[in-house]
DNA sequence: ACCGGGATGTTCT
DNA sequence: GAACATCCCGGTG
């Protein structure tokens, strides 16, 4: 039995819920995948972040309650997803980077016509997004929320016991930190 | 396999 | 005007 993860499990250092968001499954519509990959991003420490430099109007979400999504544009043509953590005024989140789809696989072949095989569906942040149809009308959804058309559950899998860790990909500033966690040997991780 | 470049437009300086 | 938490395609070996 899956149980949405409660707001707790958000309200915390975005470097310990990335971890522990590992072999978590979300669940957009009839979609689900296994996270496999994430980033941690903090705030006022943080140069690598969108928010370093204080709040913007694309950045407002990142500073609000944890347990909601932060869906960001970048690139002229991808969106990525990040769940919001911390308390309330902080700015801090986790950047979705790959899933192990699970189910509504043809649902995600139809948005992905590029992926060739079904491992590279959900292989990097913004083919998750685009492989569950994840955009900037996502952007602030409550997924604590028992309303919500997206979830993030626990379905009792645990996290690795010795995830692999090292530094973020794709930035320029901030990018000595090893603020990146993902399952070892996993084939669906982004490249 | 690896590498290089183009697509595309929002955001902030 | 530059940068950008990326991806895809077409080249070469």
């Amino acid at each position: 039995m899956a149980m949405r993860l409660q707001r707790e499990f958000y309200a915390r250092d975005p470097r310990q819920v990335a971890p522990d968001l590992l072999n978590k499954v979300l669940a957009v519509g009839t979609c689900r995948g296994r996270i496999v990959e994430v980033e941690a991003y903090a705030g006022a420490d943080d140069p690598g972040s969108h928010g370093y430099r204080g709040m913007t109007p694309r950045t407002e979400v990142m500073f609000g309650p944890p347990g909601r999504l932060y869906v960001y544009f970048t690139y002229g043509m991808h969106w990525c997803a990040n769940v919001v953590c911390g308390a309330d005024g902080e700015c801090a989140a986790v950047l979705l980077r790959a899933l192990t789809p699970l189910a509504g696989l043809e649902e995600m072949r139809e948005r992905r016509p590029a992926a060739r095989r079904d491992r590279d569906l959900c292989s990097g942040p913004a083919k998750l997004a685009a492989a569950l149809g994840i955009d900037g009308g996502a952007n602030g959804a409550d997924i604590a929320a028992a309303d919500s058309g997206i979830e993030l559950l626990d379905d009792e899998t645990a996290p690795p016991a010795e995830p692999g860790r090292s530094i973020r990909i794709g930035l320029s500033a901030g990018a000595h930190l090893p603020w990146r966690w993902y399952v070892p040997g996993c084939v669906d991780l982004s490249r």
